[in-house]
Formats: C-alpha cells, structure tokens, sequence
DNA sequence: TGTGATTAGTTAGCCTTGCTAAGTAATATC
DNA sequence: GATATTACTTAGCAAGGCTAACTAATCACA
C-alpha cells in the first residue's frame, strides 16, 4: 500500500479510537485536562513548569488547572523549601483514586474491542503498536494525557 | 501481553500519534473543527444537522460553526427547495482547497514517520490498522475529524 | 380549514481550556 | 546593592463545546 494511504487510514483510526475512548470522559468527574496532569504527577510531585512543560501547555493554562485541582482536593501545592518561587504539585489519594477511575474508563472501551480478536490479531496490533511507540518516541508507560 | 496492558499502550500511541499530527494545524488558516466539517462535506452537500450528527456535536455549536465557514467563503448554505426549515450546506471550491492543504499537512507528518521503516514493518502496521478499522466501525475512507 | 404538535435551525448565555501580556515576588549576578 | 532573571499569577481574549429558549416552517387531523 502506498505510504500516504497508510498514513491517512492510521490518522483516522487514532481519531476514531480515541473518540471511542472519550465517550466515557464525562462520567469521571474530572476533566481529560486534569486527568492528564494527574497521570504525570503519578510518577511523583512536579514543579508548575514541569508539568506545563509535560503537558505542552502555557504555565498560565497549567496554575489556573492546578488551582482548580486543589480547590476540589485532587492536588495540593506544596512551596520548595529551598526556593520559595518553586511550587511542588502533588497528587492527593483523591486524585489518584480519580485518576485511575477515569483510565479505567478510557482503556475499557478499548478493551472489550481488543478481546474480541483472536490472539494472533492482538499480536499483530501489539507488533503495530510497538513500531508506533519507536516512531513517535513515546514512552510505552501508561500516561493519560487529554485527547 | 495481557490485554488491558495492550489497550492502554494502543491509547496512548494513538495520542501521540494525533499530538504529531496536530503540530501543523495552526498553519492551515482553516480550523481543525473546520476542516472536519468540511471533510464531512466532501461527499456531498449535508444539512445542518446531519452535519451535527456526523460531526457529533449540537446543533448549536454546528450553527454557529457553518456561519462562520459561510462568512470565510469555505461553505455555502442554500435553503431546501421542498422544506424551507432545512439548510443544504455546501462545501465551495475554497473549501475544499483549504480541506486537502489542512489534511495534507496532518498527514505529512505521519507519513515521513512511515516512510522510515522498512517494507514488512509497514505491512505490520497496515495489518493493525485493517484490524481497527473494523473494531472501530471506521470506514478506511478518509475523513479528517478535529481532534 | 384552522389549530396544535413537531421539526430545523438560530440566538443568548454559560463553561472549559487554550493563549498572550503584564504583574509580583524570589533569587541570582556582578 | 542595583539589575536581571526566573517562577508563578492575574487579567483578559478566543475557540468551541453545551443547554434553554426562541422563530419559522411543516405536518396531522378534527
């Protein structure tokens, strides 16, 4: 098949399984943004710049995020002791509950399709996805960004 | 690989693979949700809410969306001949120009990605993708949704 | 035939989440 | 110790999603 076809049906598959995935999103109770931030911080506490950074988003879009996790308890905002401009964002028990709510959420659609195949389709899409991972440079661990 | 494992690297492959694709969408001049409208278009003149349907969106927001296409010249309305309550609305030349800059920028990137792998890897991944395409329910027709 | 129900789209107004520009407070530099 | 830099916040704008309420057209039928 010519490359470009390749490239647009994988372009409209991701499209389609993710919106398959984000059916469930308003049944969380948090945001996909806040999902997302929340799954980074899984790996433990991180400045504001970090995770705007992590996220691909502006500092400003990330404290006004930030601040409305820790109003709903999903986050708190902990000042570095040794520079007090630096704020260490922690997840909560909260916002890990949260979070894995809402993954499970997300991955379950996926995969109730998943198990409909036979094991050798499942091990032609896990070779896919593993060449997917090594062309895009992305960490095969979990990470929950929002769409 | 178990299967819940499978589902979420194929999830967040399929994210950084859209984040990749997105990169570019800011050059287009038409929006992303524009751009899908006027995939949807491609096949032929749709009214409003069957727009909103395919597109998975309100009525509203399909509204005020059309308008603004209407406005930039990227889409006609034309009101039903039999049944003045219902809007045709076409793509214009100008449109579909915008539509195959937008979804040739999307796809470029994915495709330069695709053509450094090897032949047999890309027949991996058409295969995965064959296997979505039906888990999905995707027609392997191109359409170029927003997200 | 005329009146009430239904349908298609629009308007108004809200929310979220992205942005930039400008401000504040803390730290680093010379 | 004055100045520059850094980290974050505030203010305000835009896009694009929503619901509720409206208008206009058509349909159904007594």
């Amino acid at each position: 098949m010519a490359t470009p076809e390749l490239a647009d049906r994988l372009h409209s598959a991701a499209i389609h399984l993710l919106r398959r995935a984000r059916r469930t999103d308003p049944l969380t109770g948090v945001s996909a943004a806040q999902l997302s931030a929340l799954s980074v911080l899984m790996s433990g506490p991180k400045t504001l710049g970090e995770l705007a950074a992590a996220e691909q988003v502006r500092a400003p879009t990330m404290s006004r995020l930030v601040s409305e996790m820790e109003r709903t308890g999903a986050a708190r905002k902990v000042v570095d002791r040794h520079d007090a401009r630096v704020l260490r964002i922690h997840a909560t028990a909260k916002g890990l509950r949260a979070l894995e709510r809402g993954r499970a959420m997300r991955i379950t659609g996926i995969e109730r399709l998943l198990a409909r195949r036979s094991a050798s389709e499942r091990a032609t899409i896990e070779r896919a996805v593993t060449l997917l991972e090594e062309m895009l440079g992305a960490r095969p661990a979990p990470h929950v960004p929002s769409s």
